[in-house]
DNA sequence: CCAATTCCGAGGAACTTGGTCGGGATTGTT
DNA sequence: AACAATCCCGACCAAGTTCCTCGGAATTGG
């Protein structure tokens, strides 16, 4: 019942977008560095934000990579959906299945569903803004402790 | 992002359990064959229901198992817990784990926390007593429309 | 005594996870 | 034009997890 280390990279990755990229892209080398990821593997996952369209790349020299939209628009939802495929507790609550053969699978798919719309819930209404809020408040709180 | 069949079978199992047991407990087969899940599998998760306190069991000729106490004191989180682990979406969230090297880290941590308290909500406040009413008023509309 | 049943630990095939490796394509800079 | 930085792509692979199977010992009602 984890999250696997694509959703959690991947969210970490586009954070690390939010709060440090400005005009200029950034490398994938440096989110990785600062992220402590193993760049190759970053690499593919990244490579699956940009075609699901919450990242933009540039090639060559000065490349790399930027978020495609506002950091308000985009959801952590979208992000593990891409990453981690559908988010459905369960095989039978993913898409519209609605062939059960017995009615016990029925009333425990009931719960299942219940499961699914508050994951959707939390993961659908929170932002990479709101993330990208959170991260600053919290440095900003150990630097004054500082 | 999926409760593997461990959770499934071990709450289906419960659900038989609470369907169709009476005053005689109900041997294992009855339930593999129901449920249709092998015997041997299921026999490894119901032992650990057993651990739990949650079905008690009795052995030799007519033996089998019951609820140990009554469905509506037996959530779901409690089966998923038993047989899945922790119901935490990220290892950060298992426990009391106040260490976080970064301060991004610490931002995600308190999103995978308001994942993990959705989650808990679900599936410590249903009950084995609600999903057995639900699966018997799915029963009875199915048997109306006969 | 016997059949039904739970209890227990070892093993194993298939899949998933979390990467590595090597090289090609593109582009700013010099 | 050359070069270095960078993205892009596909193949491969080790370790772990999942989902079982198998064989047999212990217990108990009839």
């Amino acid at each position: 019942m984890r999250i696997s280390t694509r959703g959690e990279y991947g969210v970490r990755a586009m954070l690390d977008l939010a709060l440090y990229s400005s005009d200029e892209p950034v490398p994938l080398s440096a989110i990785a560095a600062r992220q402590d990821i193993s760049e190759h593997y970053l690499e593919q996952l990244i490579s699956a934000l940009r075609k699901a369209g919450l990242v933009i790349s540039f090639r060559g020299a000065q490349g790399g990579y930027q978020l495609a939209k506002p950091a308000e628009e985009i959801t952590i939802g979208e992000i593990i959906r891409t990453l981690e495929g559908p988010i459905a507790p369960m095989k039978c609550v993913e898409g519209s299945h609605t062939d059960c053969t017995q009615s016990e699978l029925c009333a425990t798919r009931v719960l299942w569903q219940k499961l699914q719309a508050s994951m959707e819930a939390v993961l659908e209404t929170t932002t990479l803004a709101w993330l990208k809020d959170k991260a600053q408040k919290i440095q900003a709180t150990a630097a004054n402790q500082r």
